[in-house]
DNA sequence: TTAACCCCTTGGTTGTGCAA
DNA sequence: TTGCACAACCAAGGGGTTAA
């Protein structure tokens, strides 16, 4: 197993982190295409499926359905809903190699891209907010079906994964609207204490392994920036502050830890907003990145300011929706483009 | 008056673990 | 090979406040 996790470091960069179970699943399939890939210099991708990806996929599953005659994508990937057929559909995946013709020309776990596969195909996933009549159907449906999301999803055209969590929302007991002074309070202790548990694992960690005490020294004097908001275990957050739930958590720390980062400055504004505007424009195009899932947000803070790197993806995001026509049809490279050359000089000539 | 900004909520997507 | 549960991250939008 060692020696698995060794090559799949190469590829997979947060490997550690991965159980042995789900370790030996990614060695038996993905190990060798990896391989392959890394043979003809193309890197595994984690992170958002791109346009292309999701073109290919689609390309994939037709070029399997032709091949075997299954008749539809649903068919192919929702084969519990054709009891009297799912024997011979099985036996054609088998025979025709359905991981690897699925996954073929995708450099990602193959288990990733079946899961994107259905999603696609699926067809009760509705999308957008739910209506009132919505959840009262939701509830009504709970009642007299328990947490059997896949009946419910058929009669609802939600995802299960959408209902699952929309139902648990409706009947969660947490608070809703403006933080009280003592629920901020709460979360900066469990922000705190989990952090500072951090640490002192971490600490203990390097004494077993006997670091040259001139590397330790320097680092105790403060603490690192993303460690105030990278992977922290919201979860356990949750359970401490108790009224929230852990996505409230997160984003109130956030704005907690920006204003602090900020020198205690709630809001920026005027010149101060533009300047970084002009420098999250440039800073954008100069990584001449071509999917948004490749941007390196901790980078872009490091070279712009004291921010968590979801203030910087919110700025981006609400920069893009009102300064760029027609944004949804555009590429990530198209929208930096038009910013830097379209919307770049008007700031730096408002400045 | 209004554009800019922030707070908050919520749906969508990806990733992991476990079991059958 | 497939399904399910759940954690975690990302995108998007509504609405209130305030500086210009």
């Amino acid at each position: 197993l060692d020696v698995i996790k060794q090559q799949l470091q190469e590829f997979i960069p947060h490997v550690k982190n991965i159980s042995d179970y789900s370790i030996r699943k990614i060695a038996g399939r993905d190990l060798a295409r990896f391989k392959e890939f890394k043979k003809q210099g193309i890197a595994v991708r984690f992170g958002r499926f791109t346009q292309k990806e999701n073109d290919q996929i689609q390309k994939n599953v037709e070029e399997f359905l032709s091949l075997t005659g299954i008749d539809s994508a649903e068919k192919l990937l929702f084969s519990y809903k054709y009891p009297e057929e799912r024997k011979t559909i099985q036996r054609l995946k088998t025979k025709h190699q359905f991981c690897e013709k699925i996954s073929a020309g995708i450099p990602r776990p193959w288990r990733l891209i079946y899961y994107r596969a259905r999603k696609i195909y699926d067809p009760n996933i509705r999308k957008g907010k739910y209506s009132n009549e919505e959840e009262k159907k939701l509830l009504r449906y709970q009642a007299r079906h328990g947490n059997d999301w896949k009946t419910i999803s058929a009669m609802m055209s939600r995802s299960t994964l959408s209902l699952g969590r929309k139902y648990s929302i409706i009947k969660s007991a947490v608070n809703n609207g403006h933080w009280s002074k003592k629920e901020i309070q709460k979360l900066t202790h469990a922000v705190e204490e989990v952090i500072k548990k951090r640490i002192e694992e971490e600490e203990a960690e390097e004494e077993e392994n006997v670091l040259p005490s001139s590397e330790t020294s320097s680092r105790d004097l403060l603490i690192e920036r993303e460690k105030l908001y990278y992977n922290l275990p919201w979860t356990e957050i949750e359970t401490k502050v108790g009224t929230r739930n852990w996505r409230q958590c997160k984003q109130k720390w956030h704005t907690i830890l920006r204003a602090r980062m900020n020198k205690g400055k709630e809001v920026i504004r005027g010149n101060e907003a533009l300047q970084m505007k002009i420098n999250l424009i440039k800073r954008l195009h100069e990584m001449q990145v071509e999917d948004i899932n490749d941007v390196k947000w901790i980078e872009v803070c490091n070279a712009i300011g004291d921010f968590p790197s979801s203030y910087l993806q919110d700025k981006f995001y609400k920069l893009k929706i009102s300064c760029v026509p027609l944004w949804r049809r555009k590429t990530f490279s198209e929208i930096i483009n038009y910013l830097y050359e379209k919307k770049l000089p008007e700031f730096e000539e408002q400045l």
